[in-house]
DNA sequence: ATTAGCACTCTTTTTGGTTGAGTGCTAACA
DNA sequence: TGTTAGCACTCAACCAAAAAGAGTGCTAAT
């Protein structure tokens, strides 16, 4: 059986009624909505070969008609394919989002320090906005260049190093060392330092580790600092992840249920969970990802649909942003909020 | 009407037993339960009484007693009481916790700088182990005192500024200067701090803030920097709060339900409204708190019990954990964990 | 090909009856 | 006088049957 254009047509009206409702929606309901003027029996008609192509079921005999994961995915490329055309209106709601990110701007300069802060931000002005859950995943990436390190004595035996990388990122950590230096030799550490890791990757460190060491002598003193020093700058690479808005989740009966609910509070609190999802999604796919209802990685969610964007900064960070609502949620204004999303966090960070 | 010791023990029994199942407790179940030999009748009485008096009451006629706010307060108050004379054996859940505490001070060790992580998983594991929800506030307190300021120049224009807490929190900040400034009075500007602001808490820095631009003679760059120092060590004393196990919430079916859910897991989520409830506690009471029904002055937890306990660690960073469970907690098993971890909470930062 | 009409199905809501837990009260008892 | 047995009463919880409502599938007419 073929899916014509008055299929696909009636197809979208059921989504899009379910969309606002969360009903079932009968063959009656099409036949008022739709500009198709076709009576309900037809429609009836063609609402059974639409479930029969699997777009669509009923929760029940003698119930409405509510869309299955591939009814959504169908009509979800629908859009997409359908935005790649017109590119979307700049309208009332961008100025408002831009408001948004002008305020997150304004408290992102005052504590320049905590990126995490401001991706926390972020993801709670995103959840705001589009009342559904948010998550963001961000790692500064294995390229990312060491710009600075000073190397400083706090105590007897204590030192200090400080390392700022590509992007103003800070690490620093104090720690112990076996013996005593003198403020000279800090100072000749630091000219040192500053001449050989400057400029360096996290992952070319790690190489030209030893390398550095034979040149220099192998004072073992330099070993300690060197290891501490690459121990820290690793651990900035670690992938962090926020969420916002989970509560959101509430707004939607057919997610409020106490077991979904909990499970799927459970994983967003508990983030390490979905580093996985975030993580594998990334690379090839540049654009926008859609994970309807059983095509979520994460059990916990398959009730909901998922929608990520991946975003680059220019100091080299990468991340992950997504949404998670029902799986009735407004595709088309959430595709519409992460696109801008996306291209404006670039000038969010690197304007500082 | 007064409270005698039989009525202490028909109420007693009334909360222990509807700690355990959440039920409403009848006649009937006393006589058989407790060890007074009584009749169900004479209980019934007696319990006519307590509800008299205010300690119990009936959901519904006919249906058994359940305690109210002021029979949990009254029980609580006795505990209490009760432990002040013999203090708790010390058994197997002990052994328990200080391996727990083991492996959180493992993880700080690895991540000195972030304070809040170790709070974040002090807070996780508080929560597994009692299985309520979990909060905790920090604030390194206006007396934190600064122990060592480096500055350094990270690009032409820009300087980054370190500074090194009492109790080794570290502060950073990159902030743009409005001229270069050569190395020779970056330097300077080094010795000059080191020798001026070093010993100073945050409240000392704010008095003498004029002064020692006047005692230096006034220059404008100093002015400058003194400003980023004072603004970044101001912010380093911001309250913090870390919550864990939401969603334990869950296990109690009382506050699964979802609009009570909802509104509990909002106010952990946006944790502001937690800082004005955990800030108000802590002075004068250096013990622990009790908090029931409508005690607690956060109006979503109008249906839970929290426990609350103050902190104060050796490099003078204050603070507040508190438990939240539904009513019928398990408050004795509250109490001795508060205790266990408030005694051990400085142990844990001050070895480092 | 479309549509009106009707019988049928299944959920939801309503109704009414039954059960069981638990109470309050009274009268008997020690 | 305090305790207890017994009984009438109340009310939530449960269940089954009935009614209502929404929506379908199919047939026959247009």
């Amino acid at each position: 059986m073929e899916l014509d254009n008055r299929k696909f047509k009636i197809l979208e009206a059921v989504i899009q009624d379910y969309l606002r409702t969360g009903e079932p929606v009968g063959s009656r309901t099409i036949a008022k909505i739709s500009d198709l003027s076709l009576s309900s029996a037809t429609i009836r008609n063609e609402m059974a070969d639409l479930e029969e192509m699997g777009y669509i079921v009923q929760p029940h005999t003698s119930a409405g008609r509510v869309p299955t994961d591939k009814g959504y995915r169908l009509y979800v490329d629908s859009i997409l394919a359908q935005k790649a055309h017109a590119e979307s209106q700049r309208d009332a709601a961008l100025k408002k989002r831009e408001k948004e990110l002008e305020n997150i701007k304004k408290e992102y300069a005052s504590r320049l320090d905590r990126m995490e802060d401001v991706m926390q931000a972020v993801a709670r002005t995103l959840a705001n906005d589009t009342n559904y859950a948010t998550m963001i995943s961000t790692s500064s990436g294995r390229n990312n260049k060491i710009k600075f390190v000073q190397l400083s004595r706090v105590e007897e035996k204590k030192l200090l190093v400080v390392i700022v990388m590509e992007g103003n990122v800070i690490r620093n950590k104090v720690f112990r060392v076996s013996e005593t230096i003198s403020e000279k030799n800090i100072l000749r550490l630091n000219m040192m330092l500053n001449t050989t890791v400057t400029g360096l990757s996290v992952e070319q460190l790690e190489e030209r580790l030893s390398a550095i060491e034979a040149e220099n002598g192998n004072q073992p003193m330099l070993r300690e600092v060197l290891n501490i020093i690459f121990e820290t700058v690793r651990n900035a690479d670690d992938v962090q992840i926020v969420t916002g808005g989970t509560t959101n989740i509430f707004k939607y009966p057919e997610l409020s249920v106490s077991e979904i609910a909990r499970d799927l509070i459970t994983t967003l609190e508990d983030k390490q969970g979905l580093s996985g999802f975030l993580e594998t999604v990334a690379p090839e796919s540049e654009g926008i990802r859609f994970y309807i209802g059983e095509e979520t990685p994460v059990k916990s969610m398959r009730d909901c649909s998922v929608v990520t964007a991946s975003y680059e900064l220019s100091d080299g960070t990468t991340g992950t942003i997504g949404i998670i609502g029902p799986k009735r949620m407004d595709y088309e204004m959430v595709v519409e909020t992460l696109n801008n999303i996306r291209m404006r966090l670039d000038d969010l960070f690197s304007k500082n």
